[in-house]
This record gives C-alpha cells, sequence and structure tokens, in this order.
DNA sequence: CCTCAGTTTGACAATCATTCTCATCTGAAA
DNA sequence: TTTCAGATGAGAATGATTGTCAAACTGAGG
C-alpha cells in the first residue's frame, strides 16, 4: 500500500510548483536547497512511482538522461525543442492524437501510448542574414 | 580527416545487413561473433560519427540505453511496440509528417525533426476471453 | 615501394545516472 | 500505544558511455 510520507509529499510539491521538466538530480537539489533533505534513492522511487500511477510524464534528453514534470492539468501536449538552446515551446497535436489510435487499433493493438517530441532550430538561434 | 579503417567499414556492413535498431553493445557483440574483432569503445565511436554524419539514426530505449539503425533507404517510418512481448510493428506516418513541419514552422522553427514511437499491448498478449 | 605525420584503435580506467542492499525508521490501523 | 509492512537513506553496485594514451595503421608524397 501507497503510504503517505514527507518526502514523498516534498517530491510531489516540488514538481507542482515547477512547469518545465527537472531530472530527479535536479530535483534531489532543488528540495535540499529549501531544507527538504531526501536521499536521492528516494527521489527516484518517488518520481518512478508516480510515473507508473501516470501522475508525472517522463521522457530523456538527447544524452539520456530521464526528467520529469507534473503532467499537464491542461490536457496532453507535446513539445518542440530548441536543438541549440534548449528553449521549449508545448504543443498540442489534436491530429496526433487520432493518429496514433487509429493506427494502433489497425495492428490490434489496445492501450496504445504515443511519444511525439519535435526539436528544430529556433528563431534566435537561426544563422543571421537568412 | 576521415579515414577508412576495417573497424569502421566491419560497422557499417553490420549496419547495413540489419532492419532493426540494435545497442552499441549488441552490434560489439555481433562483430565478435563475425570474427571481426572490434573494440567496444570504437564501435561507439563509429556509431557517434555516422549518427554525425546522419547515417544512422539513434534514439533511446524507455531505459535509457542508445539504440542505432543505417538510415532506412526506404522512407521515413516509426515503430509500434508491443509491452509485453517487445513485438514491433513498422508503420508510416503520412500525416505526421506534415504536421511535424507545420507545427515547427508555426513555431518559426527550422530543420525540424521529429520522434515518434507507439507502444501498446499486441493482440497475442491480449488477456484472454477479451 | 618507403616514409612520415596525423588518425584511429583498443585495453582499461573513469564517469555518471540509476538501482540495489539492508539496517533503521515511520505511518496508520487496531 | 502497539505493531509491522512499507518507506527511507547511506553507500555499494551496476551498466552504459566516455576519456586516456601508447601502439598500430592509413594515405599522401617522394
Amino acid at each position: 500500500m501507497q503510504r503517505m510520507t514527507k518526502q514523498r509529499s516534498a517530491v510531489s510539491e516540488a514538481l507542482a510548483g515547477l512547469e518545465d521538466f527537472r531530472s530527479a538530480q535536479q530535483l534531489h537539489e532543488l528540495l535540499r536547497e529549501h531544507g527538504n533533505s531526501v536521499g536521492l534513492a528516494t527521489v527516484y522511487r518517488t518520481l518512478q512511482a508516480l510515473a507508473e500511477d501516470g501522475d508525472v510524464d517522463v521522457l530523456r534528453t538527447p544524452d539520456g538522461e530521464a526528467v520529469y514534470r507534473r503532467c499537464a492539468q491542461d490536457g496532453h501536449h507535446h513539445h518542440l525543442v530548441c536543438r541549440s538552446c534548449g528553449r521549449t515551446v508545448e504543443i498540442e497535436g489534436p491530429g496526433v492524437e487520432a493518429w496514433a489510435d487509429q493506427v494502433g487499433a489497425a495492428q490490434e493493438f489496445t492501450a496504445i501510448q504515443h511519444t511525439v517530441e519535435l526539436t528544430g532550430i529556433c528563431s534566435d538561434c537561426r544563422p543571421v542574414g537568412r
């Protein structure tokens, strides 16, 4: 059974106060700074549990680090990340959702989940003069 | 300047003979089995170089391992993977490609790249009786 | 074919995120 | 308050990936 411990709520609260993705290590550091000393292993365990319950989204940075963010209350969406400066824009994919379910059904797959991430070069990073 | 060495061509050849994604470790093992003894570090370096040149695609497995595949000559496509047994189906996303470019352009991003992966439970793994 | 400089290689050490271990602690039900 | 299964944390362990550096190799010239 899941218990409500101070460290578990501390992690949840930290996530609640953030808009974007953070790594387990960053969250751990953040908690320490705020006086909430929580073990690194516990941060990992808690994030894992939250991810399983669908309370947080997980994705991988290009270098393989896992980053977490509380599930957007404002609905499911995806990201467009600048490969140069890391600027992130949240986007919605009305068509993509439907497409994913449709494709899955056509292959006789159920419980379809999808990962869609876009990367590009943002206007600020585009070489000047063009 | 890039030189052509036997290990470099060995890696390329190994990739040429494969359809799906393999990790650096798997490729390393594969090469050893075929008598092409190549250092693990070299496999990593070569794959990195190939990825930079856009000759291979890289993506991350859910547990963070990097997997590589030669760039599909047969056109860009995505995967639908069974979360239970790992069975993989290749799928095409006519609409998704267009959607990605469109969304990117709307945000003033250029050189858009996208990652789209679907997971689900395949018919073989679905609980019987329903 | 022979030489030479700059590359590349490979064995092994070093990183680094994440997971495991296990003794100790704690929430919450009775 | 008692009780104990679930939870914690310090540190070890794991495993992929990268760094190190002397030795081997490639390719251009001669």
